[in-house]
DNA sequence: CATAACTCAAACATAGCTGTTTGAGATACA
DNA sequence: TGTATCTCAAACAGCTATGTTTGAGTTATG
């Protein structure tokens, strides 16, 4: 089994376990950032050798998922125009970005023990800063509260993603619920706050 | 070195030793719930024999690092009085509670791979049913947000609290900085938000 | 000061995981 | 249908980490 080989000349059930056991190593690793290879095998519904006959390393592995990841992120963030008004950028980027930011955070505390992990990183240091970017733009245009460093809501905004994402994972909150509360606990997040003298209704 | 002697009789060497690799323990927890013994050891400044002289596995260092946390928590969280404003009370909780539940956070991720945890577990259940109870009074009184769940308020407050211990351990925020902002922000998550109808300055 | 407690380098045994090989059976494809 | 690709049980090798033992040197204490 050549893993040099390109997809398009792959037998079918190939591509469909190569994509099988890059799906599970998102997964696995989202909970686990050291989940063992024998279990992606597991979650993926191959055997062991099968999946390193696909990549003949977790590092190999690694990497494809980060590609797929990247890819992803790629096709779905990059368009996105986050000139607009602060707030309904910020409410468009965590539309369309929390699905894909728990995957980030597993291939991120994978890449922790695998020297020259460096494309995730960068790809996520990329995002981070984009979301860092809008958020010193809402400041600036007091859209948004000033009176916290903006890498704190940065550091608030992966947070609450990543909590959502193990809220999911747990099944304590259905993908429904999520696309409506973390929208709306992001902009709690980084709305100005009232006067502090005002009182709630 | 027998283990069942009290820590009365042991010697001023033993009993400095033996604290560090508690307090050694739960940092690198915290860190990574599955760090070596090995690095505990050498994070506490002794070698692997002697954490193995006060420990005989990694479980019972767990469960020496679990007591020592919940009675920590018991001192810091059960005296405090959460009746009066659910406002106050819940920055009461925050102020004395957001340096502590980071132990919780490594202790669980260790107790995932140790059957019998229940302990720690069970503790950390009792704290989140408290901030939750908490949550739901506040809303109860329409003094917080009523339009999300109160499960969901109560996984963002342990999120924030997460991140914050993250951005700390990472030298990102300082402890004085965190003083101001986890408090900030805790209300922010909970705050009822202004209409939809009214604009901010 | 004498003695017990304590520490730890070195070495050992074991378990679990990664990575590899082999060959028979299964699957895909022309 | 023939053939190449693909899968995987079984086995192997090597590595890491846990847990253990030994005995010499260090530290604490009465």
């Amino acid at each position: 089994m050549t893993n040099a080989t390109t997809d398009r000349i792959r037998r079918a059930d190939a591509q469909r376990n190569r994509a099988a056991i890059i799906e599970a190593a998102l997964v696995c690793l989202a909970a686990n950032p050291r989940v063992s290879m024998t279990e992606i095998a597991h979650a993926a519904g191959v055997g062991r050798v099968t999946l390193y006959g696909h990549f003949s390393s977790r590092r190999e592995l690694l990497d494809a998922a980060a590609a797929q990841t990247i890819s992803r992120a790629d096709a779905q963030l990059a368009p996105l125009d986050l000139d607009g008004d602060a707030r309904e950028a910020l409410e468009l980027l965590v539309t369309s970005s929390w699905r894909i930011i728990d995957n980030f955070h597993g291939l991120l505390g994978a890449a922790e023990q695998e020297l020259g992990a460096d494309r995730i990183r960068e790809h996520h240091d990329q995002t981070m800063l984009r979301v860092r970017r809008l958020i010193e733009r809402g400041q600036a245009e007091a859209r948004f509260r000033s009176d916290q460093p903006a890498e704190w809501l940065t550091a608030c905004f992966f947070a609450i993603l990543h909590g959502a994402a193990t809220e999911i994972r747990e099944g304590r909150l259905s993908e429904d619920a999520a696309a409506k509360v973390i929208p709306a606990t992001v902009q709690a997040l980084v709305s100005v706050p009232a006067a502090p003298g005002s009182r709630h209704p």
